[in-house]
DNA sequence: TCATATTGGTCAGGATATCTGACTACTAGG
DNA sequence: CCTAGTAGTCAGATATCCTGACCAATATGA
């Protein structure tokens, strides 16, 4: 891997700042203008029947504190609410709130529209690769899996 | 590429941040305590023979403002040095210090050796597939290039 | 069973990172 | 020559994130 040429550190940088950005922009462009990249990065994890702050926090990389802060505003916000834990009496989950639920599906159509692209400028052959290797370098770069 | 599984953009996040993260690392062990994430970001940018701030915030893809201050913090902890541009008498040019070029050698060595571990999880072929799709994805999400 | 270590999440304070608006001087282009 | 665009700086404000501390619930081991 070690090649002429920009490092994979960088090449990994741009897709997923493109990525981002992307689906941020497509998500203030459907009314929710007010969700911020780290909000949305948080937002993003939380699970079908919700997800512990702290787990928020070690899937973003993120610190409880940071996951709390931003779990607040979202929050706040009407995007997610939080609900006990009824595994744990200490826990809470965070969950999707109504308005959070109608964000999904505009998140999850631009993610689908970038991919698209991204498959019709890479081929699918290459895409397919694409995506198998980075299944498998989650197995050794992701702290919570 | 739209399958189950963590969208691409989440699949893109895990290894270029433990890359940032592990090369990071291995300059603060090699006594360069004092480099801070964004700092790194801009400092890696720099080219041969000097880069022009502007320059730097688009690759980095921050405003030229945040860049003129990572790189006022990088200059004066001696990493950088500013000088003239000769080709445009506005512009200066931001190169590596006697500091930074120190630095080099050790970021280099760690993101040789995180690439090695992640072609020893990947194997060959399967790395050199995801540098060529990366590659090739950087044309159309590198708003620099 | 009980004591202790660990964990979930909140409070508090502070540092880092980034943005927008504005400005001046230089450069490019018509 | 004039005007639009650009490089980089100043200024102010917000976003993002961290560390330390704390309390209550849970897990663990004797």
């Amino acid at each position: 891997m070690h090649q002429d040429g920009p490092n994979t550190g960088l090449l990994l940088f741009l897709p997923y700042r493109a990525m981002e950005r992307r689906v941020l922009d497509a998500v203030h462009a459907a009314g929710f203008a007010d969700v911020t990249p780290a909000q949305a990065r948080v937002f993003q994890r939380i699970g079908p029947g919700g997800t512990r702050l702290t787990d928020l926090a070690e899937q973003a990389l993120i610190t409880k504190q940071s996951a709390g802060s931003l779990v607040d505003q979202l929050e706040r916000a009407g995007y997610v609410e939080r609900v006990p834990d009824p595994t744990d009496a200490r826990a809470r989950l965070v969950r999707l709130a109504p308005r959070g639920e109608r964000v999904l599906p505009v998140a999850t159509a631009a993610v689908a529209e970038v991919e698209r692209e991204w498959v019709a400028h890479l081929g699918a052959r290459r895409t397919g690769a694409l995506r198998e290797a980075l299944l498998r370098l989650r197995e050794i770069t992701d702290p919570w899996a």
